[in-house]
DNA sequence: AGCACGCCGACT
DNA sequence: GTCGGCGTGCTC
């Protein structure tokens, strides 16, 4: 019998690796179940080792080899390794997580029900794919044509932006380029920042790709996915068997191991920073694995993140431009409907009220665009000035219709909900009024105001429930809705048909937030949103109500030129310090008081300076003064961060490798709770 | 992160 | 007299 020592990793808050006896054959990048303490877990081999560095007394044995799947490969581990050390988590933290439940827990393999392992459970699973129509092959325009071949007769790594507004045909681009790679025999990854997203794409892409790839060989990844999906989708592309991965942010981590090209649409998206556990950032890691694997990255974007477009003009990635709308399409007509000329009605101006009213007429789709779901954002009392606000958190509970006739308020941060008091818990005020408005009142207001429309309302709340969300964009799709009311979500990516008008109505809310990037998000989703309209005919129109028509951003939406816009706060953002100019990570502690949080803060930035000045990088590395967060209290819970910057990352870098393991002592003596963050998007 | 071991209050 | 509170310390 042969036996050997294996490193083996484990999601444990901790650095070290365990060092296992292993009397099976055992190879780098096969997960194992091993006894850990008085439990047993699930973790990865991540090296075979000539002789224990561990006392061999308390050396203990591998129970199981998992063989169901091929061990991940030197190159997947490498991903995860640079994980690992940019974003400051073990490398257990990091790779157990991203795989699928099932394959990561030893009950899928240890229980009396577990029936050859989940893989082989998973994979009995009939799965039914639909049948792709063929796509008619469509004709790119001389741009278009360009970037196909631009990104096609790349010679290994290279990075893309491809600028384009909707519209512009990024897709095709996509599609076309990936082609060329599939005829090589090599892999397509593909990004998309929201689940919603990737049905249509699916659609497209098993459509256009249906003569040259199997129907099994495209999959889907994201969260919506029931855990043996997960596990098949996962396991298909570990075994070599996917030609094409589409999916969200967690799917930069499938263990493709022969790509030849990754595509991240909406580059600029938010959601492609993972907010929790291992907060990453997919479209970076897809840059680092693009490169790793020497194969063409393209990045697109109407409205790049200004971290792609710093790239972009320095010549780090190659800039591809789509400025015509692809045939067929139209410009729609934008236009800025002051708000402080005419008295609003419910949050209308008069003028966008009765452009929805005209559409209506003429039989097209409206959209109304309102980023604040609920019914009002706040109850109020005139007589005393009480406002309704959570117990647990520091911000007002949110006003909401309940499925029945009722309402209720909730709390948006930890889910408290409850009934609304009938008379002021201050004065006794029997008058509470909700403050402002949400989706739900706006539905509520516009369906008083054309009782005949059919009004649909899509946000979180509305699509709640498993599936939901497809089949409301899907009547929407259908044309069987004429005004449509809908948060960010309906921003995103959605092709409607019949949609003629765009009416905007609390863009403002967003152009004085505290967050520096404020601005180019505001641009972005204004733009995104704005693209809904008119896509398939003339007379698109896009009504953004402000009471700043002067303002920047708005006024850049008029002349349609977001480079200038780009290199301003690109100036700016030079001028005062800030990325991508310089390079940040965030310690967020969170504690009973904002004070024990503070002063946890305080003392391990003290221990950093001590030891900066040693280091003298105290001119490079940089830490602020610790502060407590805009929203202080969640859930009885007070947060307060530090930030750490610096304008050389690999001086952040080093920095944080030596600061963070004192950091921990110190957290672990006070018992704080705490997580760090690099290059985070809020701060 | 779990989980066990360990030393102090209100219940059968 | 026990059940159980969560402080702290360890897991190859």
């Amino acid at each position: 019998m042969q036996v050997s020592w294996v490193r083996v990793v484990l999601d444990i808050p901790r650095q070290e690796a365990f060092d296992y006896r292993c009397e099976h054959p055992v190879q780098k990048g096969q997960r194992v179940i091993v006894p850990f303490g008085s439990r047993q877990l699930i973790g990865v081999v991540i090296e075979l080792l000539p002789a224990p560095a561990f006392d061999p007394e308390q050396i203990r044995d591998v129970e199981q080899v998992l063989d169901d799947l091929p061990a991940l490969s030197a190159s997947w581990l490498a991903l995860a390794q640079f994980a690992s050390r940019y974003y400051q988590r073990s490398l257990g933290e990091v790779i157990l997580p991203v795989l699928p439940n099932g394959l990561r827990k030893p009950t899928a393999y240890l229980g009396k029900r577990s029936a050859g392992g989940p893989v082989a459970r998973a994979d009995r699973k009939k799965r039914g794919t639909v049948a792709p129509a063929l796509a008619s092959p469509i004709v790119l325009n001389a741009q278009q044509q360009h970037a196909v071949q631009k990104i096609s007769q790349s010679d290994g790594y290279a990075a893309y932006l491809l600028h384009g507004v909707t519209g512009s045909g990024k897709t095709e681009v996509y599609l076309h380029a990936a082609l060329t790679f599939l005829q090589r025999g090599q892999q397509i990854l593909m990004l998309v920042p929201e689940i919603n997203l990737t049905p249509q794409l699916e659609t497209a892409v098993r459509a256009r790709f249906a003569d040259i790839v199997a129907p099994d060989e495209i999959a889907v990844f994201h969260s919506g996915l029931a855990d043996g999906e997960r596990i098949k989708a996962w396991a298909d592309a570990q075994r070599g068997k996917l030609k094409v991965l589409l999916g969200t942010r967690m799917a930069i981590f499938a263990p493709l191991d022969n790509p030849g090209l990754i595509i991240v649409d909406e580059e600029h998206d938010a959601s492609y920073k993972q907010q929790e556990g291992l907060r990453y950032s997919a479209r970076d890691l897809a840059v680092w694995r693009a490169h790793h694997a020497g194969i063409p990255l393209v990045l697109g974007s109407a409205t790049p993140s200004l971290e792609t477009w710093h790239h972009a003009l320095s010549g780090r990635y190659t800039r591809l431009t789509l400025e015509q709308r692809a045939r067929t399409r139209f410009l729609p007509d934008i236009r800025l409907v002051d708000t402080r000329k005419a008295k609003l009605n419910q949050g209308f101006e008069p003028s966008v009220l009765e452009a929805i009213r005209s559409r209506l007429e003429r039989g097209e789709q409206s959209m109304v665009f309102l980023n604040r779901r609920g019914y009002a954002p706040v109850m109020h009392c005139a007589a005393c000035g009480w406002v309704s606000q959570c117990p647990r958190c520091s911000v007002h509970t949110v006003l909401h219709r309940t499925p029945g006739s009722g309402y209720q308020l909730q709390c948006h941060h930890c889910g408290f909900h409850s009934r609304v008091p009938s008379i002021c818990p201050d004065c006794g005020n029997q008058d509470l009024q909700p403050l402002g408005r949400g989706t739900q009142r706006v539905e509520e207001f516009l369906q008083e105001a054309f009782p005949a429309a059919r009004i649909q309302r899509i946000d979180a709340d509305s699509t709640r429930l498993k599936g939901s969300a497809l089949r409301l964009f899907d009547e929407v799709h259908t044309g069987n809705i004429d005004i449509l009311v809908g948060t960010q979500m309906v921003a995103k990516g959605h092709d409607f048909k019949r949609l003629g008008l765009v009416a905007v109505l609390n863009a403002d809310s967003m152009l004085f937030s505290a967050d520096f990037r404020a601005p180019e998000r505001l641009f972005a989703q204004l733009l995104q949103v704005a693209g809904r309209a008119g896509r398939h005919a003339e007379g698109g129109q896009v009504l953004i109500q402000t009471g700043y028509p002067d303002h920047t951003v708005y006024q850049t939406l008029l002349n349609n030129d977001f480079p200038a816009f780009a290199d301003d706060l690109l100036a700016e953002r030079q001028d005062t310090g800030l990325p991508p100019f310089t390079f940040q990570a965030l310690i967020t502690a969170e504690a009973k008081s904002v004070q024990l949080a503070l002063a946890f803060l305080d003392e391990i930035r003290a221990l950093a300076a001590s030891f900066l000045s040693g280091e003298g990088e105290s001119e490079v590395v940089r830490l602020y003064d610790p502060v407590p967060l805009r929203i202080l209290r969640v859930a009885h819970v007070e947060r307060a961060q530090l930030l750490v910057e610096s304008a050389s990352r690999p001086a952040l870098q080093r920095f944080l490798q030596q600061w963070l393991p004192q950091v921990q002592t110190i957290g672990q003596k006070q018992r704080m709770r705490y997580f760090i963050e690099v290059d985070p998007l809020e701060i």
